[in-house]
RNA sequence: GGCCCCGUAGCUCAGUGGAUAGAGCGACGGACUUCGAAUCCGUGUGCGGAGGUUCGACUCCUCCCGGGGCCA
């Protein structure tokens, strides 16, 4: 979809002659938009920066869209965009409603989302859930982006860890202790009251946390079964033996180690988890996806080099296997840190923080901050429901736009663009006109928390507009309605990726 | 010991080569006869350290220091 931003690079590059990329210098005095293009160019052209730069300066100052141009600095181009071009933006955005910024995507993917994988020996932990939201966001990025998604959600029901769960629930049940390193908590007293296995319930508690998550799987891929086909692959591995075990030898294909596929007799002679993680990766890619994404904690960091080794050792593109690293979580709650681990009894399930602070908090938390920062999460401010929490901050401003255009019924919307559009107005306008691109590049780089980012940063530019600007009755009224119509979709868009619902009333 | 992540404001963190580095929390002071004040406006401090690459480095490279994690 073209969009006014990349259209105006499009004709900047044609006149430079070399790939013009824009952008928002921070000091408004150096234009709507900038580039460096000159700079760029100097070396390779063997020209002063700031002579290219008066000469794209000037051809550019002729484009319709262009108020004016300068050249400052070193030799950046600073434009200055007439109001036809924040006509062209608005026109577009009101076009394309919700679907502003979508089908950025080259080429079009088959793309598998694996996440969350959690084995159904308990609740989904708060570190589980942002496997989730940060998995589930980079899906929901990369569909707008025009790929097609599927969201996997992988789980060993038949291993040790297994066997230990059920024991657990077996001893209750017997009026025992569970093992020594057996599960135990309230979930586990529940469970032993019901009959029968308790795995499958489990898991269906976990779907369900997950659905009210807003996370919503369309397929479950079960260890044991993948096991079944292990026979299969195994001669296309690279193998051998030693000490009566069958290892995989993954370090001649990138690993850091060779891997004990199969045990030795002595040690039960069963499959390793590593080999079902073979089969389902031959799996997933002869399923067709073109691209498989493992959403995994800093903690099987380890695991990375070891996909793409067992991707080559069968003769897939190891670009194909992709393991996106998200770090720990941290809660902390009047200044009191809670570590988060299954292995440790102060765990933080995601219903209890879901209780406290709402779906939308919690996901908003969650994607907020790069997949590769450890993060802490003050629960009280999550769950405080005021200007001071930047998810209402910015639910805020789409409700009350929703409210003005209750209040303007059925009055007309127009993208047509008044002579000289106030700086509040441009700079909403500037502000929308970025989404395309941000959201392009955040689900090339798997990365959502731009997304939090950057709506916050529209509600602010509305808030400052409407605070400004009368909408219903002034003489632009179109206008504004306009604007008020296409921030709110992209507001609306921006939550949607981050699973944070746009209220139409608060 | 090996590998991975991080070090930016008092705190939690944005910012993956551009001009004077941002937001929220915390602190202080202003603004409601008008579409939702859950809003707006104003006030402060900072890129762990040393080299290197570059016209230009919070950003890329090397080393050091500090915090966290995984494996052994």
């Amino acid at each position: 979809m073209p969009n006014a931003v990349a259209g105006l690079e499009a004709r900047l590059t044609e006149l430079a002659g070399a790939p013009v990329a824009l952008e928002r210098p921070s000091d408004p005095q150096h234009g709507d938009y900038a580039t460096n293009v000159a700079m760029q160019l100097a070396p390779v052209r063997k020209q002063a920066p700031r002579e290219l730069g008066e000469e794209l300066a000037a051809a550019a100052a002729e484009l319709d869209e262009v108020e004016r141009t300068e050249v400052a600095g070193p030799g950046f181009v600073n434009l200055w965009l007439a109001p036809s071009w924040y006509g062209e933006a608005l026109a577009e955005m009101l076009e394309a409603g919700r679907d502003y910024g979508s089908g950025s995507a080259a080429k079009r993917e088959k793309v598998q989302v694996e996440m969350v994988s959690a084995n159904p020996t308990g609740p989904i932990t708060v570190a589980a859930a942002r496997n989730g939201a940060i998995g589930d966001s980079v899906a929901r990025l990369l569909e707008l982006a025009g790929h097609e998604i599927q969201r996997e959600y992988y789980y060993n029901d038949a291993g040790a860890q297994m066997e230990k769960f059920r024991e657990s629930v077996d001893a209750i049940r017997r009026g025992e202790e569970p093992p020594e390193d057996g599960y135990r908590g309230e979930y586990v007293v529940e469970l032993a009251r019901e009959e029968g296995d308790p795995v499958p319930k489990m898991l269906a508690r976990i779907e369900a946390e997950l659905e009210r998550f807003r996370i919503h799987f369309d397929s479950w891929a079960l260890q044991s079964k993948l096991e079944e086909r292990l026979p299969e692959f195994l001669p296309k591995l690279d193998t051998y033996e030693k000490d009566g075990a069958l290892w995989a030898r993954s370090s001649a294909y990138g690993d850091d180690d060779d891997r004990v596929i199969v045990r030795s007799p002595e040690q039960g002679g069963t499959p390793t988890y590593r080999a079902a993680d073979v089969v389902y990766l031959a799996d997933k890619l002869d399923r067709g996806f073109d691209r498989a994404i493992y959403v995994l904690g800093a903690d099987h960091h380890g695991t990375r080099n070891w996909y793409a080794a067992i991707a080559r050792m069968l003769g897939y593109d190891p670009d194909r296997v992709e393991v996106l690293i998200y770090q720990l979580v941290h809660l902390t709650r009047g200044g009191e840190q809670t570590r988060i681990s299954k292995r440790r009894g102060d765990v933080v399930f995601l219903d209890e923080l879901v209780d406290e602070v709402g779906v939308d908090a919690a996901r908003w938390y969650l994607v907020n901050r790069g997949p590769d920062q450890t993060i802490e999460i003050d629960v009280d401010l999550a769950a405080e429901r005021s200007v001071k929490n930047p998810v209402y901050y910015v639910q805020y401003a789409h409700a009350r736009i929703a409210g003005i255009r209750r209040n303007a019924g059925e009055a007309e919307v127009s993208s047509e663009v008044p002579p000289n559009p106030a700086p509040e107005e441009r700079d909403l306008i500037k502000r929308l006109a970025e989404l395309p691109a941000l959201a392009a590049e955040a689900a090339e780089r798997r990365g959502p928390q731009a997304i939090p980012t950057y709506a916050i940063r529209v509600a602010d530019d509305f808030h400052r507009f409407y605070d400004r600007h009368r909408v219903l009755e002034s003489d632009e009224q179109a206008f504004r309605l306009g604007l008020c119509a296409a921030t709110q979709a992209v507001i609306a868009r921006c939550l949607d990726l981050v699973g944070v619902e746009a209220p139409e009333r608060m």
